[in-house]
DNA sequence: CTGAAAGCGCTTACAG
DNA sequence: CTGAAAGCGCTTACAG
């Protein structure tokens, strides 16, 4: 028992050298902790001499603040957790880095967790998040939804939420949207003006808010320019660059094949049918328009290169933060459901344009 | 003052219901709080029936641990502290990827902090980690760099300290490394194969190790193949899309210019160099060889594919973690300077392809 | 197996 | 402006 001691001892001791504390500081200069923890605090009233004895007395000690400690007691730590399906997916990585942009300005943290589109991942990301108590939770639910009672323990525990693109349509949260339905419906609709009549749909899972928005979009442009809905155009779960060539190759053997191919779910399904349709021979534009959605870096640089919708990432992972810092200079009790709503843009491109631009 | 202090007591109130401690488990159960706390951590003996009641009345108290106060006294956050110049940049997504696979296993999280290729940014970076007391800091350093007084601090404060990729060579910290110097070898021996003979280099800031090792490698392999080497063909700081599509345009008007240009200081870089060389009118890979860096997922779809280097970025994350916890649970003063290295892979695509494959 | 007590490092009302 | 004391919520040697 005693070795046992005596060894832990020694190993601290070489690793650490015990870190200072403001009881150190306070030591050496013959003061009270709370005197130093106000200098350092930078503040409550202290005289300007003792002051900068204490901060250079810090200094030299190379004195480092325990956020620990600080955060217990202040029952803050200035800290955001995020769960995402994927960190490094584009969109997905290009939020995170929106976040820190502003949170770092704010002088929080991020904390990420990634669900890997698992249910029971995401449960537990909410559990470890809830225990470090963060102050706000930003999220974006995992394709495989079963129950959302780990969604409202977050604001049991009295922790701000906001959603943001997949959400739980029904929680009375704040919500960060992109405006899918009106980004679908501008797709369609410049299809339809390229010419294009027999417009197909690659869906993603409907347990998913933003792919029956888009959904939604589809069919509310076609009812728009009374084009009739062909329901063995509408492809379900086509979310993969594999399920969308598979999706495309059985499209495009139908008695009537479509013209054109809405690639709703992303443009990894588009370039699925990119893909199938230059192994098929076909040309685009001129023989099948091709539309995708995110605009990934390489829709630019393929052959054709592709139209897609910009989500304007980035800019949203920004508003998601500020619309945090707000929230939280309001009284706490003041935060009702609340939702902002960002508008993506159509970005045309060759694959849909059958008129030279 | 006594107003001020019945409002934030109402605000609180109304928020926060006040979370459950091991107090309130305790005085419910008649026990005390030390045999609630050992019943939860699962670790001490505790009789069987009073574990179980605790437990039962803990998950109907809506129990949740309060992480920042067990981590204060156990002096350990189980938190790795992760710097990088950029979160959404697909190497270091990847990165964090890995990391975060393995971290969640062990029950470890991850707090994520972007330098944005700033040194003072990466400064501020690394003490705040070091405030939130972080077990471990994984770092790859900014471009901008001045000084690494900073990272010398972080095992003065007995944080464990990972360098990846990016490093600073003469610090003795744990690393985990591509063998840059190999793969360019690799690269520029494959070009020599498919018959270019003046291979030009486009560099990336040499205070990286990184990009002084590709140089490395690509003069040893033009010293192995006997082919001398022109200091006109090695363009310095080429390392976006836009300063190589400059570089290549100068090249390309030497009065003897090269046949093929090694961009290794990205994928992007090669990019710039195919836009150039389309432009120019020269065919790809017959006139003009190119070989990128980062096997980024574009490569496989430009026109023509773009031959690349695969970092395996998802698993050097992997194996940064996994070096962590393999030290972590050696003796605390038994880690010194130690070293991983990744072998990277050539790809080989159509631009660098002359004979087809 | 269980209880009582100290302490992790800080902050903050309360006195003076 | 400064000090003394309590407490944030937990863990852990020490007794019994």
């Amino acid at each position: 028992m005693h070795n046992n001691y005596f060894h832990i001892f020694t190993a601290t001791n070489m690793k650490n050298q015990k870190r200072t504390t403001i009881y150190d500081i306070a030591r050496k200069l013959n003061l009270n902790a709370s005197s130093v923890s106000r200098a350092l605090s930078n503040t409550s009233k202290v005289s300007e001499a003792t002051r900068k004895l204490i901060l250079d007395t810090a200094r030299e000690m190379n004195y480092q603040p325990n956020s620990l400690a600080s955060n217990l007691r202040r029952g803050s730590n200035r800290t955001i957790g995020v769960i995402v399906p994927r960190i490094n997916q584009n969109f997905f990585a290009d939020i995170i880095a929106g976040l820190e942009e502003i949170t770092y300005e704010n002088g929080y943290n991020l904390v990420i967790c990634q669900s890997n589109e698992s249910y029971k991942r995401e449960v537990e990301c909410v559990n470890t998040l809830i225990n470090q108590q963060v102050n706000c939770i930003v999220m974006s639910v995992a394709a495989e939804f079963e129950d959302d009672e780990h969604i409202r323990n977050i604001q049991k525990n009295g922790i701000r939420l906001i959603q943001f693109d997949r959400v739980a349509d029904e929680l009375d949260t704040l919500k960060v949207l992109n405006d899918n339905r009106q980004a679908s419906v501008e797709a369609v609709s410049h299809l339809v003006e390229q010419g294009y009549r027999r417009i197909a749909l690659l869906e993603g899972p409907q347990n998913l808010n933003i792919f029956r928005q888009r959904k939604e979009g589809y069919l509310q442009a076609l009812a728009e320019h009374g084009i009739e809905v062909r329901p063995e155009l509408m492809k379900v779960n086509a979310w993969t660059q594999e399920l969308s060539a598979e999706a495309t190759r059985e499209l495009l053997a139908l008695s009537d094949p479509p013209d054109a191919i809405f690639a709703s779910t992303s443009d990894f399904s588009a370039l699925g049918v990119l893909q199938v349709a230059t192994e098929l021979g076909l040309t685009v534009p001129d023989q099948l328009g091709i539309c995708g959605y995110s605009n990934e870096a390489f829709t630019e640089i393929t052959n054709p290169s592709i139209t897609t919708i910009d989500q304007h990432s980035v800019e949203m992972g920004n508003a998601i933060a500020r619309l945090y810092f707000r929230e939280a200079k309001l009284d706490a009790t003041a935060s009702g459901p609340k939702t902002i709503t960002i508008k993506p843009q159509l970005i045309i491109r060759e694959s849909s344009s059958r008129h030279k631009f």
